[in-house]
DNA sequence: GATGAATGAGCGTTCATTCAT
DNA sequence: AATGAATGAACGCTCATTCAT
């Protein structure tokens, strides 16, 4: 939200605050963050906050809000238009774009993670509970598509799948960008195929519908064994 | 690791004042819980905090210990004496124990989900970021040995499914629990292979090998049709 | 309100607490009081407030509480045993009574004071309300009963004098009390049946009935005409 | 005071300007006041003030100069020239004028609040404290003349009828102001002699000089007995 | 052995005030 | 001439921690 006196500030101060705050809250969480931490540390005075927000939640909302434009999944995929074929690769496209932003704009990652972090618990601050909601749609939406294509698995609830999958995306994301820094960046490159694969591979339809699901004391018939084939052949 | 005084408790006492304290940290997070809060759900004074544990720290390294404890994965599965065939059934079984567990004790629900929560991210205590290098260790070892019995993949870092194995593994295992609840238990029964199997492709071989992972530009291979073939032959 | 651990202090430090809010309380009012304040004339730390009180607004409260049980009103006087003869006289007692009291504990004339500001405008705190309305209930009970009885002018809405009442007791009292330290208190003495006297005016029933009160325009026709002839020839 | 800048100021500035402050002022009290309200209800920046005024309190006693000057006591009745026939209906015509602008004008009215406010209790803002003196200077002098005339009573100090005066105008205009919104004019005004009655009774002499006032032991000798005993018969 | 009492440090928030323009 | 921008100081309040008993 922010006030309208917070989009006049020069770039400069408008970004050092925001990357400060995105940082801490990313670090700490909404309610462990503090504003003293990050009025430090944007090098202005913490009752400057209130002169460009409403208050604390208003700051979250303002930094959740330029991830999701930065990010703007929803402009870099158009879910309508994709078919079977270009499902795994227009994602992966969206994705790449993403993690090439977050390298270079460590806010930006922060920022991230913080929608993330978000999206997995609900806050009870309205203004942030509708950045959740907003997450979990679009991975929502996201994962339905994929399910009338035939990309995604449906034998669990999509509930399940938008769960998970907000977890795996979070944690291989990080993962390849921590390692981005440390590694050089022709071997994050090299492993970035195998990583989406991954997230492909939880998504992605079992081989052969797991049989009736007999109630629980029985145990799975072994791995997977016969999956691949028929999934292929089918 | 809590003072010697907090074993010689009675067992009602220390399992009111643990699962409290679980409830409490699983819930607001480890910065956000209030000892108050705890105290009073557990029924005892503030100040014994500090007559059992050396402080707040040192109160939730001890459920995270009673939580490694009970569910003692170590315990339960002798990684050493694993086969490729048993690898994933074992695994199924020990971790339907550990749900069976948690669905009759709440706290210990709870205090699984802060175990995952610390390891997800470190706190800066030392002795809590502890816990969180023996969850991800456990993890680790996990995973290696499903790569040496070739149960998983090994086209990625082993660091790398760590990270996101224990983010499956906390999604999944939430989602069910929450959903045991609501839904009937015979249901839940039935979704169980379902979720095991996510499990489990997150972490299997792909098909094919990837492609020596050419740099970034080139777009995956369109997604995993031979797979499964491959890896069950293997 | 107060928590029950606030009646379990020692006199001596309850004492100075409630003083000190008392003191400060009355001289800047419920908004303008700064717990800080109160806290070092007290001689205790800022945050014990909230170990005896829920917040600001419960120890104002538990201050309006204080002054009302020692002066209880309605304790000292019951109204409907009370006829035309000793109508005035035991509203006198009562009065001296509590003025005794409020000369020899600063602090409950400082309560007195609080109780007769509150009345005078409400705060829009729930809790402190409640002592406005009771205060102003009383006023309103002894003015009607002074009504029935005859001893109290009809012509004018209750209401009304409930205003007036309030406010003259209040600067009489005050001018009394603020007195008796100044000059000696066998002077204070001597005035205060002028005083009473005062006090029984406003709320006395005009000499002659005003006439049917044409509309404004007119000057008031002599009003009470007997009344102030009668103090000039004196 | 306020700079001489301010009177250079367009008359509709000025007036919002000075209407909003009184009512804010009246509303809340001097300390309760905020800045920023006034400025946004005046419709300028919040910096302004400290272009014409030297500070809050400056802005405040501009206020209460404004509100002198307009009820201009001291213009509207010659004191020196009242005779006893005269005194009170001199009094209630000055009165009348007064309630008659501050109905016209809401912000009179709050300005005249305040400055009975002001006059009630120290602010500790000199220039504050100025024109709370010159309030209880001019009730004084009211008075003083009034008991040179024999209209008002001399049995006690002048001072204590300042005090009184004070607030009973205060609550009877209060009032009466309150009502004629509510009500409708004709009744206010029907009203109005009665109320006037009322302050005079405060101020009028006795009916006979109560006796030589012994000390307080002793019950009042049923001060004023002529009067009541009249009102009982009548 | 266990805790009621008490608090210092730090929180989010407000507000009168300053200053560059 | 007038104000948008910015803030230090102080507010009410919370909480992990200490200590006397």
């Amino acid at each position: 939200m922010a006030l309208p006196r917070f989009h006049k500030l020069s770039a400069e101060r408008r970004n050092r605050l925001i990357a400060a705050a995105a940082m801490e809250f990313a670090e700490k969480g909404y309610q462990g963050a503090a504003l003293n931490a990050i009025a430090e540390s944007a090098g202005i005075g913490k009752a400057s906050f209130y002169y460009y927000f409403v208050d604390k939640a208003d700051l979250c909302a303002t930094v959740l809000d330029e991830a999701w434009r930065r990010l703007r999944l929803d402009g870099r995929l158009d879910l309508s238009s994709l078919g079977l074929d270009d499902f795994w690769s227009a994602f992966e496209g969206a994705t790449r774009e993403n993690l090439r932003q977050c390298a270079d704009q460590p806010w930006l990652l922060a920022a991230a993670k913080l929608l993330n972090k978000i999206a997995a618990q609900p806050i009870g601050t309205p203004v942030l509970d509708e950045y959740r909601e907003k997450r979990r749609a679009w991975e929502h939406a996201f994962i339905r598509r994929g399910q009338e294509l035939g990309a995604v698995r449906s034998d669990v609830p999509a509930d399940l799948l938008v769960e998970i999958a907000l977890n795996v995306r979070q944690a291989s994301n990080l993962w390849l960008l921590d390692r981005a820094e440390a590694i050089d960046v022709s071997k994050a490159n090299e492993l970035a195929p195998h990583v989406f694969d991954i997230y492909r591979s939880v998504l992605s339809p079992p081989a052969l519908s797991l049989p009736e699901a007999r109630p629980s004391a029985a145990p799975l018939p072994a791995g997977r064994p016969s999956r691949s084939r028929k999934s292929r052949t089918a």
